[in-house]
DNA sequence: TCAAACAAGATAGTATTACTATTGTACGCG
DNA sequence: CGCGTACAATAGTAATACTATCTTGTTTGA
C-alpha cells in the first residue's frame, strides 16, 4: 500500500485501478505505452497485450481510452497542486507564493519517490503532447459536468487566488492563470518541434529555468498594469 | 474565377482544390461538416454523401483528413495575415500595427466577401476547437518539414517582429507572441466550455473585445519590462 | 478530327479500431 | 460449502481509413 494516493473523480474509472494488481498495471503501462506510440496510436488491445491481459478485462476500468487519459492528466494536475501546497507551507507574501507556483509549474519533472506507480517523466511528456485532447472533443460539456476537468481548474483557481491577493482589482486572473499554464507546456513542446514559434531552445541547459522566467515576466508585469 | 486566392503549401493537397467545382465543394462542405459534427467524427465518408460524390474522389485531393484540416488552418492563418497587413498599410507606429494586429487576432470574425467560397464563421470556430490538432501528433517533425504550419509561423514572425520594433531587447518576442495567438482562441473555447477558467463570458456583449483588452495588458506590460 | 490524357464516378475489398457480450475458472471469505 | 470477486478467453460487430481497379465522360492539342 502506498503512503500517499489521490482521490480522483469517481466518473473517472469504473473501478478505482488504484486498488488492485491489474488496475495499477494498465495505468502504469499506459503511461510508457501513450508517451511511446502518441495518444492515438495507443489502443486497449495493445495494451492488454504489453501486460498480458485482455481487452475486455481493461474495458472493466476504464469506460475507453479517452476517459484513461482524463484519468492520467487529472493525476498530473493533482499532484502538481499538492506539489505547490506542499511548496507555499508557511509563506505568507503572495509574491513569493506566486513565484513558486510558477517555478513548479515550469520546472523540470523528476520521479517522485511517493508515487512509485507512475512515471512523472512520461507523464509530463504526455501532459504537454495530448492534454488538450481531453477536452478538445464534441463532448467536453458532458464530460465537464461529470467533472472530469475538476484537477485543471483546481489549480487554476490557486493560481488565480494568488494573483488577486497581489492586485484584487486585476480583471483577469483566470485568464492570466490559465493561459500561463497552457504556455508553460505549450513553450516546451515548440522548442522541440516548432522551435521558430518560441526563444527557448531544447538544446539549452536551463530550458526551464528561461521558461519560469519568461512566464514570470508575463505575469508579473500583468497583474500590476494601470487597466 | 476569384479575383482573390492564398497560395497553399504543394504538400497540403495532391491537387489544388482550388482550380475545380470538385475540389471547392470538397473545401466548402468540409468546413461546415467539421464545424458541426467535430473533427473526430467527421469522415470523407459522410462528406462524399453530402457532396453527392465518392470517397475515392475526394482522396484524389486530400491524402486524409489530416491533411485536410491542416489546409483549413492554414488558409485561415494566411486570411488573418492578410487582413493584418492590410490594416496596418501606412501606420509607422510599431505600437499601433501591435493594437491593430490583437484587434484583428481577437476579434468577431464575419462573411469576407472576398472569399465567396469560405464561410470564415464556421472556420472560426473549426480553428478555436481543432486547429492544436494539426501538430499534436506523433507526424508534426515531418508535416513541419514539409512547411504545414507555415502559415502559424508567418503570422508569429510577423506579430514577433512588431514587438521588437517597440522593445529591441525583449527577449521573448516569439514566445509571447505565440502565446497570445493561442490564448486568444483558447480564451474563447474557455467562455464557452470551462467559464471558471477565465473572465470572459459566453453571454457578454463584447466577449471580444474584452478578450483583445485582455491580449492587450499581457503583451504590451510584458513587452517593457525591466528583466 | 481523332486519340491521348485527365477528371471523376462506381464498386469492391482490407486491416484496424473501439467496442460489447458471454462463458469459464481460480481464489478467498464467512 | 457456497458465494462473490477478479479476470481470462473467445467471439462478434459496426465503423473507419484507406487502396485498387475499372469505366465513362470531357477536354485538348497535334
Amino acid at each position: 500500500m502506498n503512503v500517499l494516493q489521490f482521490v480522483l473523480s469517481e466518473n473517472l474509472s469504473l473501478r478505482d485501478p488504484q486498488e488492485t494488481e491489474l488496475g495499477r498495471k494498465i495505468v502504469q503501462e499506459s503511461i510508457e505505452m501513450i508517451d511511446m506510440l502518441g495518444f492515438e496510436c495507443f489502443t486497449f488491445k495493445k495494451l492488454a497485450q504489453r501486460i498480458e491481459s485482455t481487452e475486455a478485462s481493461i474495458y472493466r476500468y476504464f469506460e475507453n481510452k479517452h476517459k484513461l487519459l482524463i484519468y492520467l492528466i487529472t493525476w498530473y494536475w493533482q499532484w502538481l497542486e499538492y506539489k505547490i501546497d506542499y511548496g507555499i507551507q508557511n509563506i505568507a507574501s503572495p509574491k513569493q507564493k506566486l513565484e513558486i507556483a510558477i517555478r513548479i509549474l515550469a520546472e523540470r519533472k523528476e520521479k517522485d519517490p511517493t508515487f512509485p506507480e507512475i512515471n512523472e517523466e512520461a507523464l509530463y511528456r504526455i501532459v504537454i503532447a495530448e492534454s488538450d485532447k481531453t477536452y478538445l472533443t464534441k463532448q467536453v460539456d458532458e464530460d465537464n459536468k461529470e467533472g472530469l476537468f475538476r484537477g485543471f481548474k483546481s489549480l487554476c483557481k490557486m493560481i488565480a487566488g494568488f494573483i488577486r491577493e497581489i492586485n484584487p482589482e486585476f480583471e483577469f486572473a483566470h485568464s492570466l492563470a490559465s493561459t500561463a499554464m497552457q504556455a508553460a507546456h505549450q513553450q516546451l513542446f515548440f522548442a522541440r518541434h516548432l522551435p521558430s514559434l518560441t526563444e527557448l531552445s531544447d538544446s539549452q541547459q536551463d530550458m526551464h529555468a528561461q521558461n519560469a522566467h519568461f512566464l514570470k515576466i508575463m505575469i508579473f508585469n500583468s497583474i500590476n498594469s494601470a487597466t
